[in-house]
DNA sequence: TTAGGTTTGTGATCTAGGTTACTGTAAAAC
DNA sequence: GTTTTACAGTAACCTAGATCACAAACCTAA
């Protein structure tokens, strides 16, 4: 933990708070696919991500899915923080996209932090910041363009969030987080590997000019 | 300004703090229609709402707008809070939906304030709360629902913002803050008409039972 | 009063995307 | 191996909403 902690977080932290942090904070890591927080529950502690990536899902009435945004190395999840802090239900669902590690810190501490650390304060508030701007952008996104648009947008972000540019998915498994169907999907798929954009197998696309 | 202050934030505010308020904030008030910032400003100073409401709206690329949320009494924009502490440029219009009164808060204090109040922090963090929680009711609202019960909430929580049963807007200006076309809306309304739910007019429309 | 702009109503048509239905095929399970 | 299940391809059809076109009603200014 030391060695991850000082390198992603040494820029911005404080020496004592990096201590501090190194003795409250538990290492914890996760396969692909594990679902670390769901709408309605309680949050206690609060991820910082020292490896993998997060992927922030908000769903409807009927249960239908939209994917709103990554979390990735160093990002903390600011609407967990804002559940912490206004003692809330969570809003969100929060399932590693990789195998992720990061470190648990206790909501008490955070709010301590606060007051004691410039440090803190402005990687807390930078993340705010940041998680309000990615909220935008996914307004943006699903108000101002197609699906066309947003399929390709999604394959080279998760290309990006996973490092490889193999989406190891299924077309139903893209759907959902496009809020989309299947049929579609597929069918969208299709025109990009016409225009040699992809070319599709099964359980698997292949990035080859996007 | 003072009577006003204590009302709204006595309860969240220590008392120097109000004080200091008090002696640095700038108190301004602007009728209805003003643009307080447009996308790409710099911003200085951070508004404390004291009366009235702010909308807020995001633009695409072609300059087609889409509301995101009111800010109203006691309310301040994260958004902005966010482009102060960070020196980047606004992502967001501001505009005043009603006549609106508001102390302006140099950028320099707010920082210093978060450090020395608690109060301050808190406030402050349940403001990005608060935001962060709109933007994904917006979210919602354009992933999830059909543009006829979106169309009844913006004609509602405007009638809530304005404090007025009656909705002193064209058919055009309702079409720009849903981001869709004036023949649609018109053709919603007079729906939502026939179903006696509100009744039209030139430049405005009465809820009669939304 | 008239002229010109603005607002609203409405029919006709178009399109992105949603839905249903059915097929072939790869992979997994047996 | 055979069976079963999950995944992908594709045609046909449907719908919400976008777009175009035009007319009527109203409001303002000269």
């Amino acid at each position: 933990m030391e060695s991850e902690l000082y390198n992603i977080f040494g820029n911005h932290f404080e020496q004592p708070l990096l201590e501090e942090i190194r003795s409250v904070g538990k290492l914890v890591q996760y396969p692909a696919g594990e679902m670390l927080m769901d709408i309605g529950n309680y949050v206690r502690s609060m991820p910082l991500l020292l490896s993998g990536a997060i992927k922030i899902l908000r769903e409807d009435d009927d249960g239908d899915e939209l994917l709103l945004y990554y979390l990735e190395q160093g990002e903390t999840c600011s609407v967990t923080m804002a559940c912490c802090l206004g003692q809330t239900k969570s809003e969100i669902r929060a399932i590693t996209e990789t195998e992720a590690k990061m470190i648990m810190v206790p909501v008490q501490k955070m709010e301590e932090w606060l007051a004691k650390y410039k440090g803190w304060r402005n990687y807390v508030f930078d993340s705010y910041h940041s998680r309000l701007n990615e909220l935008m952008q996914t307004v943006d996104s699903i108000a101002f363009k197609n699906l066309d648009q947003r399929l390709v947008d999604y394959l080279i972000k998760k290309s990006e969030v996973t490092n490889d540019k193999c989406i190891r998915s299924t077309h139903q498994e893209i759907a959902y987080d496009l809020h989309t169907s299947r049929v579609v999907v597929s069918r969208l798929l299709k025109k990009l590997e016409k225009m040699k954009k992809l070319t599709l197998h099964r359980n698997h696309i292949e990035l080859v000019d996007l």
